[in-house]
DNA sequence: TCAGAATTGAGGTACGTGCCTCATGACCTA
DNA sequence: TAGGTCATGAGGCACGTACCTCAATTCTGA
């Protein structure tokens, strides 16, 4: 029975109102328009603020006829959970049209920076609102970024971040954390101590480093009987991965934990499965994908950590909304949770 | 570059125009006005479904100057789980006020069907578009959700599902997963075998059913190494529960897990870390709360399966909007997951 | 066949915002 | 002081839908 908030919304009337200027006044401060002088649209800003007016986000884009364009640029290649972050958005485009948001897909050459970067300058205002990338850390993206910010399109990032750039938004997850997860599950999984072997894909990507910290701090303070091999790097390729195991599982035969951080599952899981017994050891891996999957169902695989790219294209839209309406201010999304999934809890 | 998608969606002068009707007409047909001949209303159906019609909602909203006005009713007393879905509605209140939502919680005497199913009718269908309920199953509200349905307004459950009632969605986590993975878990941190209690709140709500059912179906698949004790009933109360497994550990020194698959926790909690030490049982629990989380941190419990309150909310409230523009047809929202929370994870 | 009822159409106003034109007045400069 | 620029106001139309009124037409029954 409190609060039963019966008051309005404020809107762009009410600005002008407050502001002591016509409706006139208010667009132009509120699109940015020349004309209006500075003492002028101080008393507008300062109405906008002392009535919490926030622009209604639908009735702008259909009073544009318009709606939000959103671009995602997304690494091909083999990479499975690439293809599930495309997938999401697939999935959710019809959904977000009718929220008046039309979500369109490009997908890029991987760890190719130059043609991310084409992409972006190729980007128009007009036909994009905001321009969603998964990259890694590179000079020349950096400068597309901010020259496209400057163009008036909101970049944001996933999955893995770009500091230092004029993005307004990064989405993904902690990735220490993640490690830190794999080193506390194998090491409750191996009571009586033992080796692990840590396979990464390259030691110079920002989020396998991330995880291998994590998954080190972990193991050193919490369960000093096991014993760390590696890293090792697979490149996140399928033949190498599946080299690198089966000498892994020839080398030790007492092997007792293999934590994959990178990706290359496929291979992963061919060599264990080759010499599954009750005697293979506890395995974890990332990223829900066909291969994984299996993996967990065959036993090959016990835990597998999830980036949850269905929650991040969901946020990511979110944070197109946010961004949309509010061109400076900080946009909050909800944190990315990692998933762990075992073969019985999969969806 | 393939599908431009410059194609506009569908409005009602469309569907007038290819029904041969005038818009007064559709008019008529959309919002159930009466005066419109069966024949006549059949053209406008048929026209909606071949042109693929939607409602656009905000503009529906904002045309009648109304928000969408959704009401949570969520049990009161100590638990800490309630209270974070009632949190999380709060946390979002603000952000959906700009999508023309308007959400309201209402706190019931738990376990109080008369209560809620009183709550239900008095609810006037000018002021409450979509009720979301927690519920257990009582043949009185089954009544009252029936009822409220008769009278427009759409009911929900959260948490805990009413089958054979009116309800237009559910949404809530597969508990029988949980349980299934709170055993794959326990199997996991003990190779060597051991004997492993079971405490749940009470065996006559379905969901604790539920997880029991996953918990043995796994246990007994996968790791016959493992002896059952219980189920106890700890009802869900702190002090029962601190006796109850004050008890256990007395009884069987040599207890090697321990499945917490109700509430109680707090008192969980105390009995751990009142004898905590190195041959402590792998201890895990349900809904990250105060309790469970200093438990995580202090050790004393290994895992937290957690039901992802805010993410019921958020889903929820999608499910809202969704109801909103169809009023028969299905409605599709993402699947909860079952979150799982070490020291290591935490949010 | 005609009154009366039922059905349908035409068109207006409103919601909150964007964008446009035109008019008014203030101020500046030559 | 005339001509120009700049700042501001007033108002209209549009977006897609809801809801209203007032005809105009069709149908029904006696």
């Amino acid at each position: 029975m409190n609060e039963e908030a019966t008051r309005r919304r404020a809107t762009v009337h009410d600005v002008a109102k407050a502001a002591g200027v016509s409706l006139a006044t208010v667009d132009r401060v509120l699109n940015g328009r020349s004309g209006v002088r500075a003492a002028t649209a101080e008393k507008v800003e300062e109405a906008i603020v002392r009535l919490g007016f926030s622009r209604d986000l639908n009735a702008s884009l259909m009073a544009r006829a318009r709606d939000l364009k959103v671009v995602f640029f997304i690494p091909d290649g083999s990479n499975e959970f690439m293809d599930s972050l495309a997938e999401a958005v697939a999935r959710r485009s019809m959904l977000a049209l009718s929220d008046r948001m039309h979500l369109s897909t490009r997908r890029i050459r991987a760890l190719d920076a130059g043609s991310l970067a084409a992409g972006l300058d190729a980007l128009d205002p007009r036909d994009c609102d905001c321009a969603v990338i998964v990259t890694s850390e590179e000079p020349e993206i950096l400068a597309a970024v901010d020259s496209a910010t400057r163009r008036g399109i909101a970049v944001m990032t996933l999955v893995s971040d770009l500091p230092g750039s004029a993005r307004k938004h990064f989405i993904g997850v902690d990735n220490v954390a993640a490690g830190r997860t794999a080193a506390s599950l194998l090491g409750r999984f191996l009571p009586q101590g033992g080796k692990v072997a840590v396979i990464a894909g390259s030691l110079h990507l920002r989020d396998h480093l991330d995880r291998l910290h994590g998954f080190r701090e972990v193991l050193a303070r919490d369960f000093s009987a096991l014993e760390l091999i590696g890293p090792l790097e697979g490149h996140d390729e399928r033949a190498e991965t599946q080299a690198l195991v089966a000498k892994l599982l020839t080398d030790h035969p007492d092997l007792a934990g293999i934590y994959n951080l990178g990706a290359g599952n496929m291979g992963l899981v061919t060599a264990l499965e080759a010499v599954h017994n009750q005697t293979s050891p506890r395995v974890i891996a990332h990223e829900l994908s066909a291969s994984t999957r299996a993996g967990l169902v065959s036993g090959a695989i016990d835990v597998v950590l999830d980036q949850n790219p269905d929650g991040e294209i969901r946020e990511a839209i979110a944070a197109a909304r946010a961004l949309a309406l509010g061109a400076g201010r900080h946009v909050a999304t909800d944190p990315i949770e990692i998933g762990i999934f075992l073969r019985d809890n999969l969806r």
